[in-house]
DNA sequence: TCAAAAAGCGACATCAGTGTCTTTTTATTA
DNA sequence: TAATAAAAAGACACTGATGTCGCTTTTTGA
């Protein structure tokens, strides 16, 4: 499968993400991403009719991804792992497409985003609710904590790419999480 | 004090800054300026010379209000009474400038931003690390403690003006960190 | 009350980005 | 290798925003 087409429109979701991630969404134009791929505006109209569509499909390559994971472990286990993958995330804010989404979003893809959120809301809540069941959690309030775990990540993610970002920064959202959870 | 001039200014920000909260730096023309403020092109350039202008403006007025607070009172009160500030902005997001501010420090103003932010950490720390020693507080790593405090505002403030704003999620955000700095 | 200054208007040239269309190049395969 | 299809190029007309400039209206204060 995947006709000849393919590589190039893989080629052209890929540079486009990296322009996103530095730019946002409206100061991406097309000719920004001729120019990064190489191609010129015939060629890249072929493959895309704007830069709206380009980021739609990268953004369901990402959520696809995101959503992937879970297994048959312990709370705690699947906690450490989570918790692991967000702080690697924070890390290389070069690669964040916050200010992008959240662009995008507010120019009439609410809908869209409100499910993004609303599903990472009840994973977490199912989580938490699972480790207070089995005891590997201290006794919390899931939808509080659920808010606090996604707000605090999504402001860390997005003032990360614009201020000085400080060492221990990643390493308090982990910590922080797992203080609220775990015994010491 | 204040030429004829200053009126017009005024409004012209006040209108402006609506535009901004509602659709973002980068999306809002001198052109939608006019149009809210029912100046000609002409007249308006009169006054300002593009949006980054009207809106640095803006950010000043913002950001000055927000340092005027502070008096002698407890740790507690002026917890509470900041607290209580928050849980107001977050309520109404038709005012909110979190995106454009975003948008717009990405465009190549991240050290004024560094700097409002450093400020708010170090206003955060100074109240905590008070507020322990007088005892009010219950003992918290204060650096740790006012990054969570700050970008779970920054993140809480971003979605509410996208995703479908559930009624208790300003409620959250206060009696979290309540619960983590006193005693029940 | 009338002249000068301030405020406001809208046409204009310009620019950057858009999306389309025709032509050229490159691959494919009969 | 010639015929055909797919991919890529780049010229074109168009749009919407910009910033400027000369003109008109309003305000003001001598």
């Amino acid at each position: 499968m995947g006709g000849k087409g393919t590589k190039t429109k893989e080629k052209i979701r890929q540079q486009a993400r990296r322009l996103f991630a530095e730019k946002g969404f409206q100061a991406v134009t097309m000719s920004d991403i001729c120019e990064r791929t190489g191609l010129s505006r015939g060629g890249l109209y072929r493959y895309y009719s704007g830069t709206g569509q380009i980021f739609s499909e990268i953004l369901v390559e990402e959520y696809a991804a995101a959503n992937k994971m879970e297994g048959e472990s312990s709370a705690r286990t699947v906690l450490e792992h989570l918790l692991e993958t967000l702080r690697t995330e924070i890390m290389d804010k070069e690669r964040s497409l916050s200010l992008a989404i959240y662009e995008y979003a507010s120019l009439g893809n609410e809908t869209f985003f409100a499910e993004i959120h609303a599903g990472a809301k009840k994973r977490w809540m199912h989580l938490l609710e699972y480790g207070m069941k089995t005891g590997e959690f201290k006794p919390v309030d899931a939808g509080q904590m659920s808010e606090l775990i996604l707000y605090y990540y999504q402001g860390l993610r997005m003032w990360s790419r614009v201020i000085p970002f400080e060492k221990q920064t990643a390493e308090y959202y982990v910590s922080t999480i797992k203080q609220m959870l775990l015994e010491e």
